[in-house]
DNA sequence: GTCTATAATTTGATAGAC
DNA sequence: GTCTATCAAATTATAGAC
């Protein structure tokens, strides 16, 4: 079973991830989540950017899990960015190209906006930044270059999930996931032939 | 001189930099753009989304004709792309971090649940690729290869903005600069290779 | 914890005079 | 082309009974 602020926190991000956060009303929220304004103001006081904080806070704890597990479950980098694409690639199709993960969507309308929630959205990517840099460095690639790899991965993420959403098609998602894959390589690459 | 009109689809452009699509009231946009509700209604009949079609088809039309400037007037393309790229992170810095681009964000608002925006955008994201796809092309990179950079590269770019803009710094745009650099002197390093 | 009623404001859009 | 007045609906949020 899952309790009433489960269900408001689960409903509000699969409608930010369709509808954005300014295109999603508290009235929306109410009704996919059967729950009442008195219970919303009950699990939220601070009203809809404090129930934004959470989907960001949550949604970012979960998209860093699911990156670890891929990552540290995968026999090496380049197979697990192989599995890490193709599992949004197949995402992105079954569900009829609604935005895979919130908080890109969030953080550009709030970050020149809204502070408090522009933080939030900085401190998940900071989350995803770190998580892979340390990986990336784990695999022997040197820390500034490993962040830069890091940043840029996330950052191809975002942009493919976008442009694949606005073709509806995965192509554009899975030719991202093609040049990660030689990115990756290239880094690793310059590894051996520094021995 | 301004018209009436240009100075209600500038207006609008910079609103939706700042705001995003939903979070810009046609209020903002008159205040802004000193025109009254019948202007508005008198050059956009449709409202609010045809003007702002007008704005994603104009905005797409002049970044299409500044990265063409940028590459067709450079000396090769690792240069092009090094000036593009210090470009935007000098335009990020110098207007507080705003969207340099309102097409990426309007496309992630719309994505889902406006058709015909929907449609705008993607045109504007297509005519982009395929200009860039065109000029690696001519450099020699073959046909697959080049349009699965001209995606990645349009892709790294918007999400290397809403990273700079969620972090109020240019850092992690620049560190996606560095890695299209790598990501092109590989794609270039490989013709050589087969001589 | 949940419910309904409602306040106060803002929203996109229209009408019709000038 | 521009202006003001106005509409109907939707917005976030609060109050207070249960």
């Amino acid at each position: 079973m899952s309790t009433t602020r489960q269900r408001i926190v689960s409903a509000t991000t699969d409608l930010f991830r369709q509808r954005g956060y300014n295109g999603t009303s508290l009235k929306m929220i109410t009704t996919a989540s059967e729950a009442t304004t008195g219970s919303l103001y009950h699990f939220f006081p601070g009203g809809k950017d404090q129930l934004t904080a959470d989907v960001v806070e949550s949604s970012g704890a979960a998209y860093l899990q699911l990156f670890e597990m891929f990552v540290d479950g995968a026999p090496n980098l380049i197979d697990a960015f192989v599995e890490f694409f193709d599992g949004g690639a197949l995402l992105l199709e079954e569900t009829g190209f609604i935005d895979p993960c919130p908080i890109g969507g969030i953080a550009r309308e709030v970050a020149s906006v809204n502070e408090p929630l522009r933080i939030a959205t900085q401190r998940v990517f900071r989350s995803w930044v770190e998580s892979a840099t340390l990986r990336f460095e784990h695999a022997g690639i040197a820390t500034i270059e490993a962040s830069d790899l890091a940043i840029a991965i996330v950052a191809i993420i975002e942009g493919g999930f976008v442009l694949s959403r606005t073709a509806k098609s995965a192509e554009p998602f899975r030719a991202c996931a093609r040049q990660v894959d030689l990115l990756v390589r290239a880094h690793l690459g310059a590894i051996r032939s520094r021995h």
